[in-house]
DNA sequence: GGATTCTTTGCAACCGGTTGCAAAACGACG
DNA sequence: CGTCGTTTTGCAACCGGTTGCAAAGAATCC
């Protein structure tokens, strides 16, 4: 059923080898014999089988697409992207779902050296530097986006400065006047909210006189963001919360609602990423945005460019996140509540 | 650098055959090989190349996943289970993003051959069914998942009856005592649409007393809701509506609370797929629920058994769904405008 | 027209596996 | 111990391509 190069071949009168070249880029077939072939390959619907080239060759053009981060909103933009910027060079993503508790990188490596895949790309801010190092040196080149900084860094990494970024919302709080501001974590042992968490203290050491609290979320969810600012209102809660990511602070908000409270004039909260729904107008949140196709886009040269050269020098590399100002933090020009 | 069959079968003492029986199940090896083969397989870290296996046994356990739906938040839902499935049964995701305005499936198609794929599925509710059916007549076995319903299926098809739910929305419009309803679509070309415009109209035109009127959204999206309903605020509004989808709904509702009018004390919206957003307590859409989990489980079944027969009849499965009550429809019981 | 160079072509080996087949090894039995 | 049936094993061909090499053919030059 399947039509192959001999099929081709005895059609068109030539040998394997010419038809193979006249499907192979900068090889020498004379104008004659490309026409007769690709004659014969058009009336029996002839394309090529990647795999088995790819044996010879040594090339997939299979990018394993690895992550554990299926149910973050943000993540719905981060696989379009993903797919169709791998797509437009050439390139196939084959997706690996990880299971949330397969902190492991053994059976995915195993997996993807299987199917031969030219690189990989970790998209995760939850999993640690050392799950992509494990995965260079099962020989695979790799990037980790949306990873963790490192100074001494083993493998590629694309994303943003999370510690710059709780620095940033911590000022932003700050600038607002806020006098008692608290951060909402997501689990703490998610490398984004250790060094989100880590910013954002930074930025309040300079300023003693404003009272910092944190707590931490039990996963960057929108039900683990509600429950534990539900938490939070019983007590005593901060006048503005830095949440440790956008579905947390939309669940956080929720309860702020819920308890009869108004946001911002209540409480403010500022979240981080910029998924699709925080634009919404009836969510509205004011957050941080991370430069999702910046990061994607570099995180696909890098990986190219490390299939090419594995020997390439880990690079680092990180994108500036900006606040987008929405409505649930209190306006800048509002001093009232300013010491 | 890759560790292959013939260097473990050196190491081992053995023929090249015997290392390729110990990996493939039911073959015939002694203990006493096996034990020698597996031993150097260990302590040469070798796993077979999935991709050169399936040069022979033409099975490469690789399924497409095709879709154009990779905005809307009900896929990201859809994509992880899709993923998580396939991978249970040890099958590997290919994704393809299909550009909105590639309706032609002879590129995707031939992309999927190349790269062998064992079978494909289609995941889409805007696709029509002659998409599905270029696949099967190029020799791919494929489902078409979230995909029309057709007397006459070429294709095997898994979703709902979008016919029925647009009658269950208007059921349960008229059944709340709205007297003036109204289907705001999405584009007007999407199948699902005119189906779900199809059954909605059918349920009215049991209650000619009730006023009905139709529009059509240009996409399905939050923005697209909001300004079709922007639009129809402006005019002379329904007293409900029956939106093409979740994001669409969220949209109208934005729309809706932005002209400082409630819902669903002024207006009333119900919605369909219960997308996770839908279930947030600051949007507690009142939506029909898509029974996701079993429309993928199916999907998955059917690529499998059809990989297994090719020649399988074409069978449609569809799931019953199921009106999620939530808070942007006035409550059963509240019969004050009821005639 | 012949020598020289460049291009095009087919042969055959190879990529990393699988598998039909026949020979070898094994075990049981009389 | 010889015979027979059953595993187990290796050989070699094959899956669908690619590619180095040498021979054939075309083009260039004198």
């Amino acid at each position: 059923m399947p039509v192959t190069l001999k099929d081709v071949a005895a059609k068109a009168g030539v040998s394997r080898s010419a038809v193979s070249r006249t499907f192979t880029e900068g090889a020498s077939v004379s104008p004659l014999t490309r026409a007769k072939v690709e004659k014969a390959a058009d009336e029996l619907g002839y394309s090529p089988n990647a795999l088995a080239s790819s044996l010879t060759t040594g090339r997939t053009k299979l990018i394993g697409l690895v992550s554990n981060n299926f149910t973050n909103p943000l993540f719905l933009e981060v696989f379009d992207r993903f797919t169709r910027g791998l797509q437009d060079r050439g390139l196939r993503p084959l997706l690996v779902n990880l299971p949330k508790d397969e902190t492991d990188p053994a059976t995915s490596a195993r997996m993807l050296r299987q199917y031969s895949v030219d690189g990989a790309i970790v998209a995760s801010s939850t999993l640690p530097p050392s799950f992509a190092e494990a995965y260079r040196a099962a020989g695979i080149p790799v990037v980790h986006s949306f990873g963790r900084f490192s100074t001494a860094p083993q493998v590629h990494v694309v994303g943003i400065d999370n510690v710059a970024c709780g620095r940033m919302a911590g000022e932003t709080l700050i600038a607002r006047g806020y006098r008692r501001v608290a951060f909402l974590g997501g689990p703490e042992q998610a490398t984004s909210t250790q060094d989100r968490a880590l910013g954002f203290l930074a930025a309040l050491r300079e300023r003693p006189e404003i009272e910092v609290s944190v707590s931490y979320a039990s996963a960057y969810s929108f039900d683990a963001g509600r429950v534990e600012m539900t938490k939070l209102l019983m007590q005593d809660p901060a006048q503005a919360y830095f949440c440790g990511d956008d579905v947390l602070s939309v669940g956080a908000l929720s309860a702020v609602q819920e308890a009869g409270l108004s946001c911002p004039g209540d409480i403010g909260i500022i979240g981080l990423n910029d998924m699709q729904m925080a634009g919404w107008q009836n969510i509205n949140l004011t957050t941080i945005r991370q430069p999702v196709a910046e990061i994607i886009g570099a995180s696909i040269d890098l990986v190219i460019d490390t299939v090419a050269d594995p020997k390439r020098h880990p690079e680092t590399r990180l994108f500036p996140c900006r606040v987008v100002e929405r409505g649930t933090l209190r306006p800048l020009t509002d001093r009232r509540n300013a010491r």
